[in-house]
DNA sequence: AGATACCAAGCAAGCGCTTGGTTTGTAAAT
DNA sequence: ATTTACAAACCAAGCGCTTGCTTGGTATCT
């Protein structure tokens, strides 16, 4: 099941857009302008200029602006999920599994949804609250994955600290990433900074 | 050197303003404001009422509204690199000088200041290109401390991951506990959490 | 008396979104 | 094969509101 596999998988589902599609087209660009400029910052003026529209004609595809923000995280985390999914699954020990984790979400934060990815850690606080609760209910699917294999490493005495506050730690540290890895400088690559988050907790 | 002795110090040098006085205040509310509903959504006039006054009668005291979001800043990393250096120096080996600086952020990303340090995480881009790179003179000194710690550690071999990298996974991981970490529940005081993050690099 | 801090009122610009009408794509009916 | 029918996609224009900020004048303090 490679990634591409999984993401067909997902539109034939109706689950995310097709990237060729006008709507795919228009979450994209919305990603990329809500990170480069933040939500509010960006104009559905922006947005329309953005696939070639009149700001007029996107409220025939979403209803408000708002819809566009909670369509690109929803589907981003969807996606997310299924990727992640597979990457435990076929990684075999739980070690593996953590670093299949680890490496599957570096790629997610530093690759082609990366936008989408950093639009979903940092333009949180512009969704409505209902909108925010919808989404949350989606993160704790993609949350539990790595909660069972750090627990699990835990119960086979391989991780000392509690798997809640390790998750949290990840969580931040791999999502700051955004802000400074550069893969083309510095010649890290993604395996190399899987390997040095892995070596940081004695893995 | 007590905390208090530190913002009195730099209160006297005008380097950062009384948190009683007009400036302070406003300032206060700021962060608070800007931290719960982000920059862009929060108006002058918001600002003006929640110390007051008017809103034409903030511009009294400071020509823009960027030029509020940019003295929340730098009067955050003024302080914040003023305690870092005191907990620095009183401690003694390498590994209490860096458990100083993680317990040190750790408290002002949740403690009085905490608002404060939100907004210099996520309303980083609502700066202006030429602001931003002021700001980051300022972020460079506050930087340097965390980096000749690691490094001083790394060539005693207490670490073995690049200095650089841990300092940056930290950076994420430490910012983000702004988003979950309620020391009223759980039971988690900001000392278990600083443990648990130095056991987490076997330190 | 002169600076400092404020108010009351409002301006120009930009915002999300609506409206009424036109083009385009598609598929059944002729 | 052409016509008819109809919905989806889009445009042109602009409405109503909010925004950051300005202005001219008035208290307040030293």
């Amino acid at each position: 099941m490679t990634q591409d596999h999984i993401l067909q998988a997902l539109i034939a589902e109706n689950l995310v857009s097709d990237p060729d599609s006008a709507r795919g087209r228009l979450l994209r660009e919305a990603a990329r302008l809500f990170r480069d400029k933040g939500y509010e910052r960006t104009t559905v003026r922006d947005l329309a200029a953005a696939v070639g529209i009149q700001s007029g004609s996107l409220f025939h595809h979403f209803r408000t602006k708002e819809e566009i923000l909670k369509a690109v995280m929803v589907e981003t985390i969807r996606l997310n999920t299924a990727l992640m999914e597979a990457a435990v699954d076929a990684a075999d020990s739980d070690r593996e599994k953590l670093r299949a984790l680890v490496r599957a979400e570096l790629e997610s934060i530093n690759g082609q949804t990366g936008e989408a990815m950093a639009v979903l850690v940092f333009e949180w606080r512009s969704l409505s609250e209902k909108s925010q609760a919808e989404v949350l209910e989606l993160r704790d699917i993609y949350e539990r994955l790595w909660l069972d294999v750090l627990q699990s490493l835990q119960r086979g005495g391989l991780l000392k600290a509690d798997p809640f506050i390790v998750r949290r730690m990840l969580t931040g540290a791999l999502s700051w990433t955004v802000t400074w890895y550069k893969p083309e400088r510095g010649g890290l690559t993604l395996d190399g900074l899987t390997d040095q988050i892995m070596a940081m907790m004695s893995l």
